[in-house]
DNA sequence: TCAAAAGTGTTATTGTTACACCCATGC
DNA sequence: GCATGGGTGTAACAATAACACTTTTGA
């Protein structure tokens, strides 16, 4: 920022932004691929993206390629940046620095068509992450921008109250616990984990309501608290 | 990326990296700034940075301009992207996108001229902090790049093995101790932060040596296990 | 001998784990 | 009744915090 000439004489990057939208479903973590109807990599899976326009924010562009890529309303995701990838051969067709963000959802919908993205799924992450290469990987550096987005989200959920941006707005304990198990894989005792959630000051609101989806006794539904920093943090493993 | 368009014909924007090197200095912890010598913000104070020129990966601009503008060589530092910081006004020549990184290092000199960076030196980040507007505030949106990168490191000193970025390559407890202290700018239990810390597995390797800088009793010297993930984590207050 | 910093011991308290057990519902 | 998941009790164990105390140096 120290360099005297003016930025419209300088080298000039076409800059985008790439989201790794992750929802559970069926006790799976999972994430949205569109495919694509152009080369290069045409017909290949890539994540959702698009280039940032002339007077559009970074955030905002991320909202919009959100909406018209997949479908999704700004109230449905919890959005956040992730990381910039920017490596000059990147992208065959020229420089392409890409600003990528993250996106949690309770629940998600494939994309109905009528969009960018008539050819947008949710898929496991499992198959991305342990193939990275070969035929049936995402294009471009985007197999490292998953695995960003996957780390960044295992490694929230233990010292935020992150999880609950996978939940809708009211869930019970057993389903957040759901979203801890698919997330980090991994079995939890639901005892204990009760106890650690409701305990952390603050975390969950209860809304005195009770629910009775799925078999066994009816649940309490809760609220998350916007703000939650959780202490003590829960550990994985 | 699933526009059709080339990368030629799109929307360009200059793109930049912005620095926020951090040491501690007599139980400070520092920024290096550097006064500005052109417009816009003429004579204040920013973080150093400068733009990505057009085959460069961002990390490489990065410590080029850790070198030109600091004088600090690669092996001085630790080196992590911090976030991409671009709203359309950030800059008023144009639309500029930065690429923000962290860098720690260990008792880092102020700069000697004959560089760019004739007039850089290190300053407590506390006024800076305390004061992020103003006229003797951070030019551009460096207030905020400043908060973000100050509360990265104090976040990642709990649960990683961050805080010997700041220490040399050898280096007592008490040391370790002491960047625990500056950077979260709160008094430890020396007792209590010895036993955690030689107790992580992996985290110090003792040197066999001994040390008597300072006063006191000779303290054993440690080297950084370069793949420490502190477990149990050092929780703040 | 004294101050200063390193490092160990001890204890109360808190958090974690594993698992037994009771509760409230649908079938 | 029985299966299913919700939720509480409990006891062994690990980590934490507070602070007394010993060790080893320089002045």
């Amino acid at each position: 920022m120290t360099n005297p000439a003016d930025p419209a004489a300088l080298p000039q990057c076409a800059v985008a932004v790439d989201l790794v939208v992750l929802t559970v479903r069926e006790g799976q973590l999972c994430v949205l691929t569109v495919r694509r109807g152009i080369p290069p990599f045409r017909g290949r899976f890539a994540l959702p993206g698009g280039f940032v326009l002339p007077d559009e924010g970074l955030e905002a562009a991320a909202y919009r390629e959100l909406a018209e890529e997949a479908g999704l309303a700004r109230e449905a995701v919890t959005l956040e940046q992730l990381r910039t990838f920017g490596e000059p051969k990147r992208d065959p067709r020229g420089r392409v620095v890409s600003v990528t963000y993250l996106a949690l959802g309770a629940g998600l919908p494939d994309p109905l068509g009528g969009s960018d993205a008539s050819s947008a799924q949710f898929e496991p992450v499992s198959g991305y992450l342990a193939h990275p290469a070969g035929p049936t990987a995402l294009a471009f550096d985007h197999p490292m921008i998953l695995a960003a987005g996957v780390e960044r989200a295992r490694a929230k959920l233990e010292y935020t109250g992150y999880g609950v941006a996978f939940c809708p707005p009211e869930f019970t304990v057993g389903e957040l616990r759901g979203v801890y198990e698919s997330v980090w894989d991994l079995a939890i005792d639901p005892a204990n984990f009760h106890r650690k959630v409701t305990n952390a000051a603050g975390f969950l609101v209860p809304t005195g309501e009770r629910t009775s989806r799925g078999g066994g006794r009816p649940a309490a539904l809760y609220r998350a608290d916007p703000a939650a920093v959780l202490h003590p943090p829960i550990l994985r493993g």
